[in-house]
DNA sequence: CCTGAATATTTCATATTGTCAAGTAAATCG
DNA sequence: CGATTTACTTGACAATATGAAATATTCAGG
């Protein structure tokens, strides 16, 4: 347990509380350049990588299911989204990325500077040396 | 600008986006604990370690005054902060953490495992280099 | 000192996000 | 076939966020 109190693991989680900080400035400001919050951000993110049912949006950001319907709802208005019925089962819809919405999702991407800059800063071998800490940080399930 | 695609950078991206993910899940997990919501955490924390006018709070989250004083009114029904005058400028309102609020911050901060379980499985060597690593990642200022 | 601009906070209107409970439609199981 | 489960939506409500307007106080210039 002397992990818990010493001074150099606390400062690693505040560096840590740092980087979410920076990183969530980061998130939101890109977001809000394209007139999106947070929350649409990450939807739009996650279907221009492929098309999900509702359930599974919500299962991935953990909240729940009737909390995506308003946020697809704001997206499909925006014709970022589209709903497509799944032909497998009528039950689910599936929210997909229409083409401006891959292109918008695209530019989000692009605009995240966030660590890709300061990385640079970094050679490779400390990159490799960042990414091998931080995975193992994460477990073995990352 | 061959950092800004290739395969390293995208994935200490990516796996910085998994930290602040579990960081935020977390968080919001410990405040549900003691039925407190992440702004709330978050502005109780802040009071924690000194009173504050509640423009400060507003500027250190980066977000509107009238958003802070609706969460101090919340945070005050529960008796966890007060507001207090500011004996040097009479339109001052310092939100200080009562002892209640103080000791209701302390088992928060307790209660935040992220980083720190995970970290004790890295030696202290190890800690170090991360905590370099970030340091360097984060710039000069952090 | 007095007036006008600036500052700190609150209030109000409004949008978004989040939860939960209830409702509808479709699939699945016995 | 009938009962249960699953997927999604809807409605009610709380918290959070913004922006504009109102109030009180401070401050700066004349």
């Amino acid at each position: 347990m002397a992990t818990r109190t010493d001074p150099l693991t606390l400062e690693v989680v505040e560096l840590i509380g740092t980087v979410v900080a920076r990183y969530h400035e980061e998130y939101e400001r890109a977001a809000a350049e394209h007139a999106l919050t947070g929350a649409q951000a990450r939807v739009l993110g996650l279907l221009s990588l492929e098309p999900l049912p509702m359930r599974k949006i919500a299962l991935t950001l953990k909240c729940e299911p009737s909390n995506i319907t308003g946020i697809v709802d704001r997206l499909e208005a925006r014709e970022l989204v589209e709903r497509r019925p799944d032909p497998a089962d009528r039950r689910v819809k599936l929210a997909a990325a229409t083409a401006k919405g891959a292109r918008t999702a695209r530019e989000l991407r692009d605009a995240l500077d966030f660590a890709r800059e300061p990385l640079a800063g970094l050679s490779e071998a400390e990159r490799t040396t960042l990414r091998d800490l931080l995975r193992r940080m994460l477990g073995e399930e990352a």
